[in-house]
RNA sequence: GGCCCCAUGGUCAAGCGGCUAAGACGGCGCCCUCUCAAGGCGCAAUCACGAGUUCGAUUCUCGUUGGGGUCACCA
């Protein structure tokens, strides 16, 4: 049987990893067996449409390496794939049951709903009383003709309990006295989500529906609907929830569902902090799933190899923490292998910030590749290319290295006349820093710590003291260095 | 509150009756080293609790506790 998957968000405006996730459990669930993935937006409620909300989903989809082979913007046999345009399909399904007397038109006013919820016994809460299960055809009548505005409900049984079969929670039972009797047509004419989810499922086909466990009580009602229709129950994916972490500001943790609230779990926040899609789609793909057999203890996926080594059966149960720090990592890994051509495109723009000569974009790519884990701590780490200022000469105390701010002006007025007329080559300079120290007779570092100090003003630098002055250039150096040396001699002196 | 689901280190997690209870992130220590990384080596840290079943329970059953979800003319 050939796997159709789909992925049916509404457009809210925002797509969270959570949502995102389960997009990619359901590509890969389809891909891994050669099915056809399907994108279906649900705008059945109008009220809440966000506008330019659909597009933020083609895009997160394309950024993400998610294709679908059907949608509203692709095509497919089985369109429209936008509810809305839809709409004229639903109504006659739920009139089909209606006629068959396993649906019913309700009258009941918005007033009158409210007042059962108002009366109900203190803390309890009371679904729809089937006040108009039972009309009269007479009723009916008088009410359609008179214009009363009216939904279709669903009869659900009233007893007993339903059981369905899910690949990961098992199976499951619900007593059917928590089923309500589900609108499927609202006032508007527009079916319900419920509703149109099942309609929409079955005549496109899908083989496996996959979604967030907070479907899993509710499962049943669709079920229903379902066998009201007499059509096959499709395969049911439940998905253990993402977590976020957040941090008060004294230090406390706390655990909570994934929303708006954790701010960096967009998924277009999280590239704007510097996140590779790559890195978040591997990130969240080992998030509630492990994977097994030859794959096994694996942590880097391309998306090939995700479709390969995906596996129903590696999906947990329980709810997962979304932790960014081993995000960080896996992004870190991500730069850390990546090819020339590729880093220098996404570091560029935080090269020419700081006007950059592409002559060291070699060295810049060597330097920060094992050093960063994301392209936006660039500015942060050349800081030094840009800023120096009146620094701390205590930074010349260095016991490590061997060095005092006595050894240092010895070291930088032998240094200088050397680097003045010095190749302005890496390698080069090391060679002659080195031949320095030891014609002085002294550990490297006590010569290689107060020129590289002296030059960038600051104790942290990414790359040693040969690349520092290569960055710098000659010019700048030479300028740094004899500013510094004026500065170490008069704190010696005075 | 009713109903449903879940429960292995701080986090992601392997395990599917018998193991010194994997691995990864993070933490810590050592090595390397002109700083910071990277890399190498090592350490600490987990079966929520209580009853059963069994020769034997992290694993099976029940209960307790804790957490999550859900009860709309929202999706």
């Amino acid at each position: 049987m050939l796997i159709r998957t789909r992925f049916a968000p509404s457009p809210t405006g925002f797509m969270h990893v959570g949502n995102l996730r389960t997009a990619l459990y359901e590509y890969l669930t389809a891909k891994h067996d050669n099915g056809v993935f399907i994108l279906r937006i649900e705008d059945t409620d109008q009220e809440r449409y966000v506008e330019g909300a659909t597009d933020i989903i083609y895009k997160t989809l394309e950024t993400a390496g998610i294709s679908h082979d059907e949608g509203p913007d692709v095509g497919g046999d089985y369109g429209p794939y936008i509810q809305s345009e839809r709409k004229g399909l639903y109504k006659p399904y739920a009139e089909q049951l209606v006629k068959e007397g396993k649906a019913y038109y309700c009258f009941c006013s918005k007033e009158r709903l409210d007042s059962l919820k108002q009366n109900a016994p203190e803390g309890a809460v009371v679904g729809y009383d089937r006040h108009c299960r039972d009309l009269s055809e007479d009723e009916i009548r008088k009410n359609l003709e008179s214009g009363t505005p009216y939904v279709i409900r669903q009869k659900m049984p009233l007893s007993g309990e339903s059981t369905y079969h899910d690949l990961v929670y098992g199976d499951i039972t619900i007593p059917n006295d928590e089923l309500d009797d589900q609108i499927l047509i609202k006032t508007d004419g527009f079916p319900t989500y419920n509703f149109a989810n099942v309609i929409d499922d079955h005549t496109m086909g899908i083989t496996h529906v996959i979604r967030g466990s907070e479907y899993l009580s509710s499962t049943p009602k669709y079920n229903a609907l379902y066998e009201a229709f007499g059509w096959d129950i499709p395969t049911y994916i439940h998905l253990p929830l993402i977590n976020g972490k957040s941090v008060d500001d004294e230090g406390n943790v706390t655990i909570s569902k994934l929303s708006k609230r954790h701010g960096s779990t967009g998924f277009f926040d999280l590239i704007e902090e510097g996140f590779l899609p790559e890195a978040i789609i591997n990130y969240i793909a080992l998030l509630g799933w492990c994977p097994a057999g030859e794959y096994e203890n694996r942590e880097i996926f391309t998306m090939e190899e995700l479709i390969k080594a995906f596996d129903i059966n590696g999906i947990s149960k329980s709810p997962s923490v979304f932790d960014y720090d081993k995000l960080e990592w896996m992004n870190g890994e991500y730069i850390k292998n990546m090819d020339s051509e590729s880093f220098i495109r996404n570091a560029k723009p935080f090269f020419d910030e700081l006007d950059i000569s592409a002559d060291n974009y070699g060295l810049l790519e060597e330097i920060l590749k094992p050093r960063i884990t994301r392209f936006t701590e660039i500015p942060g780490k050349l800081a030094f290319i840009k800023e120096f200022g009146e620094f701390d000469l205590e930074l010349f105390e260095h016991k490590k290295s061997k060095s005092s701010k006595e050894t240092s002006v010895d070291a930088l007025e032998a240094a200088i006349p050397i680097l003045e007329s010095a190749p302005w080559d890496r390698d080069k300079l090391n060679d002659l820093i080195k031949q320095l120290a030891a014609d002085k007779e002294v550990k490297n570092s006590v010569v290689m710590w107060p020129i590289r100090i002296a030059a960038a003003g600051v104790a942290v630098t990414p790359g040693g003291c040969a690349e520092v002055l290569m960055l710098l250039g000659r010019e700048e150096s030479m300028k740094r260095i004899r500013t510094t040396l004026d500065r170490l001699k008069g704190s010696i002196n005075g």
